[in-house]
DNA sequence: AAATTAAATGCTTTTTATTGCATGAAATGA
DNA sequence: TCATTTCATGCAATAAAAAGCATTTAATTT
């Protein structure tokens, strides 16, 4: 097995079940146990997966627990920022959740008028904070991973409204792919926003541009707007450029 | 299991339950308690938690209490844990908002497997940390006082809901003029609620006894249990008794 | 194709990390 | 106050990582 696939499959498997361990991974590709090492060793200096003593952790795993700080929190600061010239006052907005919608709610200029709609309670607490926007929450059921409500009666509601634009906080993106993500629930909840929307802008860290998840949440056309921390003319923004995407 | 993954796990469920104990934690994952002690001291030491004798605070749960004070805290907590006792497994449980309400929170017992429904955005998020319990949001729009939901929509949706319990924070309450309260949009909203539910309880601090605000929300005679941190031969307590409540 | 170079791998040894246990000190609660 | 629990520390056993070296494999040049 060649040393690219074989850090490919470790990375596939710490993905899958958030741990490995050296010699699991030594059994398995018959390779010695310090050649496994070395491949953490890599992939660790790489951003890939955490190390640890006797294996490795993926990264989303140990992030969610880890990370009392935000992510990545400049570069969300920065999306958000590009992001909230797009609100204008008048405007009715829909939102989904996570830290870079936060992050947005935290930048809206001081004197805004608009009405904010999200089933996001983190979100929602945040645009309370704002002293001239509306909040309409979306009720249903709240999943206790994503701090979201989720459900049949939100997406419904969700449905009855026609907004003027929608910040879609991103999980993953591919140009072949579209938006991706790995909560069944949530991607029902993105979609419907997504059709309840005129605009709809995706707020995309440059680390997730070309990565996929499990379950599409929309075509890559469906997007109207692409905001990222980089620069509109980097080289890895060209394909979204190429398929119509106004990037901000 | 790895080191960083042991860890990773003790903060999670610091974060979820807000409190460990070394005892359980070593019982749970199989190492001796002087692993614990040495995973609790580094993981307070990178600033993720809190270390106290015996086991570790989340640090929201320990900021709450050290920033920002709650008036009259420490009957609040009573009043908690008696509420917290009416509350049984399976049940549907409808609550208002109120600092009250986010100690009752606090105080349900771990194991407790019931559905709470509520338009109180920190109310949710509180009880979003416990483990078993389901949480309903009522959605519409929000209250930036009070940060609950108000509106049609809310009170249409309690409505379809029959509730076995609701819990009521209390702002004024008076054997003659009933509870009230100050807040037109939060009245029809609570009247909803004690219309929905099977039993009606308010929680109120001794000093809210006797007192009358603008606007009824029900009459006296609506409610059934009155919890507060007094005894429930007081003097205070005796018209209320007469008047047929349930005193905890 | 042969020779050279570079990279990858495995093995051994040394160094470091992790863990549990024992001890005495400190904190807690009756 | 005293009894109990919890903590900190040092120590030893074990496991894992790192470093150095030898061998093999792949790539490049001649």
């Amino acid at each position: 097995m060649l040393k690219k696939e074989r850090q490919a499959f470790i990375l596939h498997k710490v993905n899958l079940h958030n741990r490995v361990v050296c010699g699991d991974l030594s059994l398995e590709i018959n390779v010695s146990e310090d050649t496994i090492r070395r491949d953490l060793q890599e992939l660790s200096d790489e951003g890939k997966l955490i190390k640890a003593h006797g294996g490795a952790l993926s990264k989303s795993f140990y992030n969610s627990f880890n990370s009392s700080k935000v992510y990545s929190l400049e570069n969300k600061k920065c999306i958000a920022q590009k992001a909230a010239t797009l609100i204008k006052d008048g405007m009715f907005v829909l939102t989904t959740g996570g830290t870079t919608i936060i992050e947005l709610a935290r930048a809206l200029p001081e004197n805004l008028q608009a009405t904010f709609i999200t089933g996001s309670l983190p979100a929602a607490l945040e645009y309370l904070h704002h002293p001239t926007i509306e909040v309409i929450l979306i009720g249903d059921k709240v999943s206790k991973n994503s701090q979201i409500t989720v459900g049949g009666e939100a997406i419904s509601k969700i449905k009855q409204i026609k907004a003027d634009i929608c910040f879609v906080g991103t999980n993953a993106l591919d140009a072949e792919h579209g938006l991706t993500d790995n909560d069944w629930e949530v991607v029902q909840v993105k979609k419907a926003m997504i059709e309840s929307s005129a605009q709809v802008v995706s707020l995309t860290i440059g680390e997730k541009i070309n990565t996929c998840q499990r379950i599409q949440v929309c075509d890559i056309t469906a997007i109207d707007v692409l905001v990222t921390e980089l620069e509109a003319d980097s080289v890895i923004l060209q394909p979204y450029l190429k398929k119509g995407l106004k990037i901000l």
